[in-house]
DNA sequence: ACACGGATCCTAGCACCGCTAGACATTCGA
DNA sequence: TCGAATGTCTAGCGGTGCTAGGATCCGTGT
């Protein structure tokens, strides 16, 4: 039993091990330089490890990393609006503290909202972080949509920020008015 | 002269058709099956031709793609608001056509708005094509912007639609929803 | 008409990618 | 102690972007 349980705790180690590898090797380098080979090297084992651990490869690999954003990223949500802040102190807070993450977590980002994971949204098998953070924006900005559907009034408002991150972190929006189109974006949703 | 300028059309021609080529692979297969090779073999030529053309390989010729589709894009703009529409009927036309594009283009979009490309936005050397297209959204929105800097509010509702684009198209948004969305995202930036 | 020279194009190959079959070792249970 | 099962590695497949260097064609000047 105990030995069951200690090759059981190796091999958890191990895939934590892998998820924490490709995540620190993404955010130094990029998702392009997260390779299987440059991966097993780190984590000083070979190829077929990882994929005994991540069957469908690269993409879950990502995957995992990803969840472990949504749970970060729940968090950072819920720590912004801790206070209970309502209308556009609400607004305004989330947005701020959604921003931040993207900005301070790029390859991080990527991963959640980018590439792709095969990690379903709204869907009847979506994972709990995910749900959670979305749940965490549809309880504090339920109040603000007025008569709008809660739900579509966060999409869109989710929409709009993931816009601006990826805009931004793209190079496609200059980083100059941020400040600008932050303002734009709370009149405009606390409005 | 005459035979230099018989080659130079027959470059031109070359050219062009390795940016169809490409494009129709990649609205038929994705961008991740627009290789040099099967772009070579296409084209009947062999990939070193393809380097002769584009000498910074495929993040070139994505980019001669977007560049198409930028001036596509700001021609479908401009016919949505061809009969001079305001307020919110401009902002809801704008929106309709933004998002049908995308819709019905989804590798051209992803060209423009994606990949990486080089190209830059915002800036001194931003191709024409794509300087036409924000400037018709500034200049039909510049009234709905009331105190905001038009520029600032353009770029957020841009972002907006992005954003909605984007996660629609990566199965991150239910398409079950696109109609509310849209009519939250008209509110929010015609009020 | 012909040989030359430069432009043009292709063959072949590099290093790397994701992924996997099959050999090998090691460890467990009988 | 021995067979089986588990675990790991080596080696390799077909693919990628990209390029060096040789062959070939074609316009040009004699």
């Amino acid at each position: 039993m105990s030995i069951q349980e200690r090759k059981e705790r190796e091999r958890a180690q191990r895939h934590q091990l892998i998820v924490a590898t490709a995540r620190e090797l993404a955010e130094a380098q990029g998702w392009e330089a997260v390779t299987t080979r440059r991966l097993a090297e780190r984590i000083e084992y070979s190829q077929p490890v990882i994929y005994g651990h991540f069957p469908d490869g690269k993409r879950q690999i990502v995957g995992a990393v990803a969840l472990e954003g949504f749970a970060e990223l729940t968090a950072v949500l819920r720590q912004a609006v801790a206070d209970g802040p309502a209308g556009r102190a609400a607004v305004a807070a989330l947005a701020t503290a959604y921003l931040d993450f993207a900005e301070r977590n790029p390859a991080l980002y990527d991963a959640m909202f980018l590439l792709d994971t095969g990690l379903l949204f709204a869907d009847e098998q979506t994972p709990a972080p995910l749900r959670e953070g979305f749940g965490t924006l549809v309880a504090t900005l339920g109040p603000v949509a007025g008569e709008a559907d809660p739900g579509a009034f966060v999409e869109v408002f989710w929409s709009a920020l993931h816009g601006l991150a990826s805009l931004t972190r793209s190079g496609r929006l200059p980083r100059r008015l941020a400040a600008q189109r932050l303002t734009v974006l709370v009149d405009r949703f606390a409005g």
